[in-house]
DNA sequence: ATTAACATACCGACCAGTCAGTATTCACTG
DNA sequence: CAGTGAATACTGACTGGTCGGTATGTTAAT
């Protein structure tokens, strides 16, 4: 009697080396962006050949998609963990928007990518609908942790909770490109403190 | 006797060409970016042959630089003649909210030529910091606006004025980005109005 | 005749995607 | 269990095309 049947040995080298193209073109993108990044260099940094990679993907844009997914839900499961909802409002409101920037601070795609890709999307309107999606879900999730704060009374209620998301995504992205982009004197990365308070206090109920 | 010595005709053929570089440039950039936008279709577009690009700028990002200049100093000339200290408390409010967005939506090239190269500046240390330089003028821009509004008693001013200045521009980037990228039903660009408030009862004193 | 302004042909590098071939594993048979 | 053919996963040379930049030629003003 041989142990429980396990995946056979074909198809995990099939799903192993797709996972290495994947992990590959996370390094590779990161580094030089999607347009620069070339399929040649994620296959070598994978250790498979260009025809590897064909097996598994369509495209390179294909590709990018897949990463896409896996980055946003990602960020979206440590942002969830991080959210305790039985404590105090101050310490409540201070774990959200430290989570907020730790999440993106610590991803492994650099920001640059995601407003290289942006860029492409505007352009191009099949790649901005489905890059909307995932837009729509990023304000699902805030919406929702919104209403968690309106409940516990954290949060202001007296505007309209959808545009309230809008608004706190949209200074979020800009508070994120400042902190790329920006001098250094301007630049909010350092002072991440501040910029919640500012946050917090146009949030906070009052 | 001739008429007034004007420049010679050498001369200002040479900048009339340069100037209608320039044009073609921001035509094709707008409409396929950075990236994408090949010389070839700019010198074509301005009725040029390649030698003549060569002659008249060092290199496709060089050209980029030019217009950018160009750009940014028409819109910060833009808002600053809508800006009439004169009128009342509220109006003068709306008339800057309603002037930065105008600004934006009348400029010819796109949001994503900025985005594009915004991230490629991200990954390249003195493109980063030539751009944070004119991130730098902006933000110049926005504090003498609100000092401004400061002394007019409009804008609030118990926090720092610096850090009030980068949320803003912050806030506004990312309406930018939402207005070009976000689903319909949650497209700013639409409302800007309920945006412009939201940003109005954040930066107005109370 | 000289020179500035521009034209044209070209180069070398790059790169996404293809395809015919190869090595390895699997399924099946006797 | 050995043997065998077929399917699978992958290889890597190749193609067709693009594009930034250059070298050299041509024209017209001075």
């Amino acid at each position: 009697m041989t142990t429980a049947p396990t995946t056979p040995k074909r198809r995990r080298s099939r799903e192993e080396t797709r996972q290495k193209l994947l992990d590959a073109a996370l390094i590779v993108f990161a580094a030089h962006g999607f347009e620069r990044a070339t399929v040649d260099e994620i296959v070598r940094e994978a250790g498979f050949s260009k025809g590897a990679f064909y097996v598994h993907f369509e495209s390179k844009e294909d590709l990018f998609w897949e990463m896409l997914r896996e980055r946003i839900a990602a960020q979206q499961d440590s942002l969830r963990q991080s959210l305790e909802p039985g404590l105090g409002v101050e310490e409540n409101q201070r774990r959200i928007l430290d989570a907020l920037f730790d999440t993106r601070r610590r991803e492994p795609l650099s920001p640059a990518v995601y407003y290289e890709f942006t860029a492409h999307a505007m352009r191009n309107d099949k790649v901005r609908e489905r890059l909307a999606d995932f837009y729509a879900s990023w304000h699902e999730f805030v919406t929702e942790t919104l209403t968690m704060g309106r409940a516990a009374g954290v949060i202001r209620d007296d505007v309209d909770i959808s545009l309230q998301a809008s608004a706190l995504m949209a200074t979020f992205e800009g508070a994120m490109i400042q902190s790329q982009l920006a001098p250094e004197h301007l630049r909010l990365s350092t002072r991440v403190e501040a910029f919640a308070a500012l946050l917090a206090d146009w949030l906070v109920r009052r």
